[in-house]
DNA sequence: TTGCAATAATTGTATATACCAGCATAGACT
DNA sequence: AGTCTATGCTGGTATATACAATTATTGCAA
């Protein structure tokens, strides 16, 4: 029963992926579950078993699914590469670590860039842009200063959100895979203005971390300023061998 | 001509992916080189060309390659996923910067594991392991203090080299393609001993970095401190639909 | 010279088939 | 009861084939 080679607009692998990765999505696969065997999802996609290994094989590759000869297809733990990135990793390590989470906006405004913000967006001065600041809490107690800076290109309808439940799912669906991202990390005292709202001595060092991404052609600027006791903790998961050879001895 | 399907120790694809992973190392490919052609390569290894397609593929999967339509295959930039965690990254930014580098080992030593080593490592108290202690310079000013502990399970004999150029590419070669880790950010004043030796005040903020590697079964742990002057830059990429999700908004 | 059509080369996708290798279990044998 | 074996499921790898889609080039016609 030779099927003609006529191609759909969603190539048929792209379908199986996709079906596999909504399932893991929408919570009917949960991590260490098993996945339908290649036989079975041939058999459901009308597929033959090659085109069913393809897609299960890049799944694998790209992290989301181990497999095991003799035993079946399951759904790896997924943990993100550097979650240090995320948005909330804060927010989300408080969390886990048990301890209640919250936030006060400081400030939420749309204005053009002063110099020194549009000095970090790399954009001319006085560019429309979102201005963001958040104070996060551990426990009623202020670990974290939050500062965002946004250059609105893509999706200007954005400005008028509450930005805390914006993530970039909300208008991107794997359509992307790579980004751009600069990092730079330093310590920093708190200093007065920064030292009261974070309740802390104005001399007491802080973990600065700011973040510029480029996301399709915009820029969106981060800067933290993390109290000492907010000290966070993250697990990565390194891929490939590139990074392998990095992994220092 | 079909070949019988007898299997030898090293997949046909396995090989093929290492042929050219090995040209792109050596130099002979360098990033936009084309690769040869699918047919080509299938012609070479006496392959189908099947399986030159899934080796290629794979490749590009892994981000090591960018396959065009009607063009070619042609070598990826490739840019380690996180910079951050290279053994030497603050030296190599030292250097990128256009400052010279250099270090002044201070410690270097093996023997049991204290209360506190042991702790960071997780392993008995008294368990024989390789302390490093190293101050690294720019342009002949101090900016940072590394620490290395390391449980050496897997190649004792590493134990006499000279760390300083030993990376875990010396003793793995893709073999193993995870790896976990656990970061530790924050940031500390540099205190009296480490002040001295930074050439700062006692109080500067300092930023820390403690970071725990699993490596098959071994365990090491780094302490990073950096000298707020060392605040150090660097762009990472990110791949896959889990981090596009997950890139800030 | 410009514009368009045909062509060759390349990757993209899918099928059907074959056999190998790992794992668990049912059943026979001791 | 314990042990071995056969069987069937699973994924792992490889082949041969076919046609689609994209790209650059070539050559012809206006």
């Amino acid at each position: 029963m030779k099927r003609p080679a006529k191609l759909s607009q969603v190539p048929l692998s792209r379908q199986i992926k996709d079906f596999i990765i909504d399932g893991v999505s929408s919570g009917e696969l949960a991590p260490g579950d098993r996945i339908p065997s290649e036989a079975e999802l041939a058999k459901q996609f009308s597929a033959s078993r090659m085109t069913v290994n393809r897609a299960v094989s890049e799944l694998t590759v790209e992290g989301r699914l181990n497999r095991v000869q003799g035993l079946g297809t399951f759904v790896a733990e997924f943990k993100p590469l550097a979650p240090l990135f995320e948005v909330r990793s804060i927010a989300k390590e408080i969390a886990d670590q048990g301890h209640e989470h919250s936030s006060i906006p400081l400030k939420s405004e749309r204005g053009p860039a002063t110099k020194q913000e549009a000095g970090r967006l790399e954009v001319p001065v006085g560019t429309e842009i979102l201005k963001l600041q958040v104070l996060h809490l551990s426990d009623g107690k202020p670990i974290q200063i939050e500062a965002r800076l946004v250059v609105p290109k893509f999706a200007p309808e954005f400005l008028d959100q509450d930005y805390s439940e914006t993530t970039a799912s909300d208008y991107l669906q794997r359509t992307v895979q790579f980004t751009e991202v600069e990092h730079k990390l330093d310590a920093v005292a708190a200093g007065p203005e920064f030292g009261r709202l974070l309740e802390i001595d104005e001399i007491t060092p802080c973990l600065r971390l700011v973040r510029r991404t480029w996301l399709r052609d915009d820029i969106i600027t981060y800067v933290q300023l993390i109290h000492p006791g907010g000290a966070f903790r993250f697990t990565g998961r390194f891929k490939g061998p590139g990074n392998v050879t990095d992994v220092p001895f």
